[in-house]
DNA sequence: ATTGTACGACACCAAATAGTGTCATGTCAA
DNA sequence: TTGACATGACACTATTTGGTGTCGTACAAT
């Protein structure tokens, strides 16, 4: 039994700023270990590691063993949820707009 | 000075789901007050109130005082910030199909 | 004028979060 | 085989978050 599977929520795991750098990286590098992504921010490398631990919980990253390394790997997938679930107020904020051309019509 | 502006990140203001379920039943509903946001929760007005607060300072509700309710109304277009997030990882989730497309190409 | 409703502001509390340092294990390289 | 590196797991800590109850005030209605 991983500890993997404990399903994290998409929208909590991109609300880090620094969740939203790792996955900026990864979208950038392919793929990356530990150690390349840690220079890239000011905290420790545990630190690092336990935000890349909550996005493979929301499986937004995928990692493989690669000797002594683990590499990391984007999986943009998951995102279409945020993507759908904003979808349904694209309209609202075209709305002003549209309420501004019913004004000007009266 | 006002306490509103905080400046909330969008981002963190809708990781929360009650969060979300205000921003919705706001889009159905165009304007409401606290008192009937409230029955459509298991937590008390207070919780709301401040759920409220938090997407107040995050800019995704108004509110206008009318008598003795204040009425809140949603503002969705800070979500737009989250859209233009989104808009570059697009492309990613649609690279496994990319990337089937190249390899049946071989 | 009094009463009840709606609300914001506070004080408070438990649990989750985001960070730290340390240790054990596995792996590459000399 | 010895030593340095990469990582995961763990213990610990401070701060933030999400909730509670209570109080004071403004307002509406009787």
């Amino acid at each position: 039994m991983k500890k993997t599977d404990e399903k994290r929520d998409v929208f909590v795991a991109i609300a880090d700023p620094t969740r939203r750098k790792i996955i900026r990286l990864l979208a950038d590098s392919d793929e990356l270990p530990l150690h390349e992504l840690t220079p890239h921010f000011q905290m420790g490398r545990t630190a690092v590691s336990k935000h890349l631990m909550i996005l493979r919980e929301a499986n937004l990253v995928t990692n493989r063993k690669a000797g002594r390394e683990t590499k990391y790997r984007l999986n943009a997938e998951p995102l279409q949820e945020v993507k759908d679930w904003l979808s349904f107020y694209e309209k609202f904020w075209n709305e002003r707009a549209a309420m501004l051309k019913d004004i000007l019509e009266d």
